[in-house]
RNA sequence: CGGGGCGUAGCUCAGCCUGGUAGAGCGCCUGCUUUGGGAGCAGGAAGUCGUCGGUUCGAAUCCGGCCGCCCCGACCA
């Protein structure tokens, strides 16, 4: 193998769209379905998803959610409550509107077709968010203050029938878990808004190693039907953002639209504030799109479906029982005896009666954090051989096994730091202040442009005509960043201590 | 929903213009060789050519309807 081939054609520099297809493809993480824009999530990739699960459910419990189940299906009607969330979602909407089948022979061909019928009085909607049936059950739940807050969450799937869908990325059909609380107080619900909001940052760095800028939505930008809608804008390899989780402060939109009502302490009827928040199969294409390579996918070690993957070296077939024996022990020792961040280890032993080199570029393909491979001359030495997928393909160290097994949990740490680290590197080289109009308009002109941050006091109308005309939106309006030293806005010179980050965006 | 392109083996595609009834590479299976490595050689399995209809002695190939997919826009987690 010459040393500038690479696992992946074409590269990210070549063509960074076709890449991530092939990275997606090369890991095993899903594929196409028959289904219109709906993707088979396969087990690598879905892997992925149930570690996102565990560790985030466990991070809802602890501030104190619980875990519910409502209909897939809803109501025409509960979509007409609320005005601007219906229009919102009104043109992606898939709708069921009958009951069975009824079997029909062609005479013709003689093949059977299958003919809907029973048309439903009321047709229901596939729920591409659940904030209007979620809401009329909370109607019923709520009746005194006494019952608040109610805070739930839920896993499922949404569709929404997308235009042009992507794998992960945006998909028909797509796996998230959605928030719904319910709240006395407009305070209440707002600090409910930015813990969830913090939850989710420190998820994406801590657990996916993806650096965020966290910050408002504009009113533009705001999820249909709520008052703030706060974000976690990632960006990826190619400059672009992505937005990989929000949180909305819904104010009394819903619950006057939807009657969540309750006696106060103060004995008068008062609507609840609500709030939702969600974050999405989504997140898996922006861990690719974040962290994979010209060889493939690199998973950041607390998401790696399998964490520490040992490939046994079998040249001699006296030798071969010996080996296999190795490598099973050391990873039950692994199993057994490491926990990362709380969590046993995840390692597999891959026995397959394949060719050895086939199977490290799987692994590497497939985004493993940590290959080992273990043969007869290491058995003899007590070494083991040690890959990691944060370095280049052919690296190595031949440690003691002793001291791999004393230090396996402190590596997966620095793939973990590293990656973080290299992320944040490339997000702050590329986002860039900008103070006027000139530079302003020619920066989008760049075949990559990465981001600008400017004071912004603009209005609606201002920044749309700026969003279309260069194919950016204001992705958010950065936390930290919105009491800074005042300074003329780069559109309309009004002086501000607000500042908006503009970028391409997923 | 507008503008382009394409549906042929599991995958990527050639063949279509100039009709004569199906090919390559990769993958898969078998055997031999190789073995700290994405290997080599030999053999093999696999396609009602998206679908319905028309023209023709004969259609993957020509004509028409339908269905689906991809790319560029509008829309979007």
């Amino acid at each position: 193998m010459s040393a500038d081939k690479t696992a992946i054609t074409p590269t990210r520099a070549q063509d960074f769209p076709e890449w991530y297809q092939q990275v997606v493809k090369a890991a095993d993480l899903a594929e196409n379905s028959e289904t219109r824009g709906c993707m088979v999530i396969k087990p690598w990739g879905y892997g992925i998803w149930e570690l996102i699960q565990q560790q985030l459910d466990r991070r809802f419990k602890e501030t104190g959610h619980q875990n519910a189940y409502f209909p897939l299906l809803i109501p025409l009607s509960y979509l007409e409550k609320e005005a601007e969330h219906a229009e919102g979602f009104a043109t992606e909407c898939a709708v069921v509107t009958h009951h069975r089948l009824e079997a029909q022979k062609d005479e013709a061909t003689g093949k059977t077709k299958m003919i809907p019928t029973g048309e439903l009085a009321e047709p229901y909607v596939i729920r591409p968010t659940s904030e209007t049936i979620i809401g009329a059950a909370f109607a019923r739940w709520v009746q005194s203050y006494r019952d608040l807050p109610l805070l739930i969450n839920q896993w499922a799937n949404v569709m929404r029938w997308e235009m042009r869908p992507r794998l992960f990325l945006r998909t028909a059909e797509f796996l998230w878990q959605e928030g719904h609380t319910a709240h006395e107080t407009k305070e209440e619900a707002i600090a409910e808004t930015r813990l969830m909001h913090r939850v989710y940052e420190e998820f994406l760095r801590d657990h996916l190693a993806i650096p965020v800028v966290p910050g408002e939505k504009t009113e533009n930008e705001r999820f249909p039907g709520a008052d703030m809608t706060l974000t976690v804008e990632a960006m990826v390899q190619d400059k672009k953002a992505i937005q990989a989780g929000t949180s909305h402060y819904l104010g009394q939109n819903f619950s006057k639209a939807q009657d969540i009502s309750f006696t106060s302490r103060d004995g008068v009827v008062q609507y609840a504030h609500t709030t939702s928040w969600g974050v999405s199969t989504r997140m898996i294409g922006t861990l690719i799109m974040a962290h994979a390579d010209d060889d493939g996918l690199v998973l950041p070690p607390r998401v790696a479906t399998q964490q520490i993957v040992i490939i046994p070296v079998t040249p001699k077939e006296d030798t071969r029982q010996a080996v296999l024996d190795a490598c099973h022990a050391l990873a039950e020792t692994l199993r057994l005896e490491k926990k990362f961040h709380g969590d046993p280890l995840r390692v597999h032993v891959d026995a397959r009666d394949l060719q050895g080199g086939v199977k490290k570029w799987e692994w590497i393909k497939k985004g493993v954090p940590i290959r080992i491979e273990i043969g007869p001359r290491d058995i003899e030495t007590r070494k083991v051989c040690v890959q990691r997928r944060d370095q280049a393909p052919n690296a190595k160290e031949f440690p003691d096994k002793e001291d791999f097994l004393r230090g396996a949990t402190d590596i997966l740490q620095e793939i973990h730091d590293a990656l973080l680290r290299r992320a944040a590197d490339f997000r702050d080289a590329n986002i860039i202040p900008c103070d006027s109009l000139e530079p302003f308009h020619a920066h989008w002109a760049q075949d990559n442009p990465g981001w600008l941050l400017t004071p912004w006091a603009g209005t609606s109308g201002e920044e749309e005509e700026l969003s279309k005309r260069h194919k950016i939106t204001i992705r958010c309006l950065p936390l930290g960043k919105q009491d800074a030293p005042e300074a003329p806005c780069f559109l309309t010179g009004k002086p501000t201590k607000s500042r908006a980050l503009w970028g391409r965006s997923y």
